[in-house]
RNA sequence: GUGGAUGUAGCUCAGCUGGUCAGAGCACCAGGCUGUGGACCUGGGGGUCAUGGGUUCGAGUCCCAUCAUCCACCCCA
């Protein structure tokens, strides 16, 4: 126990650290040019936050929350997803009352107490935008194809957008009806869960997976039919931005989101060879939730992804991602003299904005050798009793095994020399811990 | 929460029907003469065979439980 990690969470190590923060590092850039900015919400809220905004009946909410009483008895819940800790600081922060929209954008760890398997950890994390304050269609558009933009910036194929809308208040519930009564007549052949779900949530049945339900499902009634004006024109307005910006994308009648707060617009990121969680991001418009948590009538849209499961998807398609450059420079000491001034050869280096280090263990001058050859270091800096006395270290190449004797005084511009233009990334693809 | 598979050195795995079965490759460390890496050679350290019970003269090897990992269901990112 005391060496193992919680069921479900992971440590990330060097070597697996580098893709993300590339994908960090391409997300940080698609949100600033989207006019996104980042907001840094607690990890965990008052539990009350996310029974009224993800919705109590949800799976969510009922058997998958991380919640606690702290010393103050209050009931508390690590975060399952971001939307509603952000609706909440908007509120909180008064954010309604500056210029809209506000479009805010998270990255970080979400909880889940869910059973683990390929693409779904207890501790996993998410990417996610909120656009708050507008109404207009055009945004739902520009946040799907934001989505879209994200994953072919990383260079991922065969993503598919599916969309549909989930009407609003006024048309879903005679949609619901419609759709109790379609199944009603059939429910000899419905799946337990499904016949459960005829009650409290029948849009679910056009979800589900068994056979029997899919059966069932043929000539469904679909929400697309029953929207009321106002929601069909925005549908309609949705995919035609959607098309003017060439984004492709499927209309799928079934897709139902599993969180209450959706309405309208609702979207998901489809990829392949992810394994059974193939849905790598997902989001939807949520006009009624601010309102909901207590805050004016406000309209918001959003999106979140799955890091993980984005990561899977590239590793899966054999994207390799640049790897960050190590050090400039290994110190490598011939005798002890060497090894002392070394210490503080290696400061100045530093301190001159260059990478370096030196042996700690203290190898043998053929095993520091070894060990910068390990490292993937291009140049060593050789130093016995010789160069001391003359002022100097011997600098090699690692790569073409050419080396020779620079005074110390021209050191770090020898290396800086020597260093420009070598930096050109390399493709990340071990696993294990590197330089 | 349900189902299936798996659990032997840091990593990938051998170990047949219980009796030299505690191994290999890689990794790590040290050498291959006196101050130099990546190839090669030699040697070395390292495992309570997931944990706890049980069966047996004797168990990595059979049985049970627990834990963990992986995969799938439910659901979701």
């Amino acid at each position: 126990m005391l060496t193992t990690r919680p069921r479900g969470t992971s440590d990330i190590l060097p070597g697996e650290v580098e893709k993300w923060q590339y994908l960090e590092q391409v997300i940080r850039n698609l949100c600033r040019e989207y006019g996104y900015r980042e907001i840094r919400t607690p990890i965990f809220e008052h539990t009350e936050l996310f029974e009224r905004s993800v919705g109590e009946a949800t799976d969510i909410v009922e058997k998958e929350m991380y919640t606690f009483k702290d010393r103050g008895n209050r009931s508390i819940s690590l975060r399952p997803e971001g939307t509603a800790a952000v609706v909440r600081a908007y509120l909180e922060n008064r954010l309604y009352a500056g210029p809209q929209p506000v479009k805010l954008y998270y990255l970080g760890p979400m909880f889940r107490y869910d059973r683990p398997q390929a693409g779904r950890y207890r501790q996993f994390h998410q990417f996610g935008v909120e656009a708050l304050g507008s109404h207009d269609p055009a945004l739902d558009a520009e946040v799907m194809a934001m989505a879209m933009d994200l994953y072919s910036r990383l260079g991922l194929k065969e993503i598919e957008l599916h969309v549909n809308s989930l009407g609003c208040p006024q048309c879903r519930p005679v949609f619901r009806e419609r759709l109790r009564e379609f199944f009603r007549e059939r429910d000899g052949v419905l799946c337990r869960h499904c016949r459960d779900r005829l009650e409290r949530n029948p849009l679910r049945i056009l979800d589900c997976k068994e056979e029997g339900c899919r059966g069932a499902a043929q000539g469904a009634p679909t929400v697309l039919g029953s929207l009321c004006s106002p929601c069909e024109d925005h549908f309609r307005a949705v995919l035609g931005y959607l098309e003017q910006l060439g984004v492709p994308y499927t209309v799928n009648p079934c897709l139902v989101r599993g969180l209450d707060y959706y309405n309208r617009t609702a979207f998901e990121v489809v990829a392949r060879d992810v394994g059974a969680q193939s849905s790598i991001g997902g989001g939807g418009r949520y006009d009624g939730l601010v309102e909901a948590c207590g805050g004016p009538d406000v309209p918001g849209i959003g999106f979140a992804s799955g890091l993980e499961r984005v990561l899977l998807a590239m590793e899966r398609q054999g994207i390799s991602v640049p790897s960050p450059p190590g050090l400039d420079v290994f110190l490598v000491a011939a005798d002890e003299a060497a090894r002392e001034q070394s210490l503080v050869l290696v400061q100045q280096l530093r301190k001159s904005g260059l990478a370096a280090d030196r042996d700690y263990m203290g190898r043998s001058l053929k095993a520091q050798m070894k060990f910068a050859g390990k490292l993937g270091v291009g140049l060593v800096a050789i130093c016995g009793a010789g160069e001391l006395a003359r002022g100097a270290v011997i600098l090699r190449d690692m790569r073409t095994g050419i080396q020779e004797e620079v005074p110390l005084s021209k050191l770090v511009e020898e290396v800086k020399l020597r260093c420009t233009g070598r930096k050109e990334s390399a493709p990340v693809n071990g696993n294990h811990a590197g330089a």
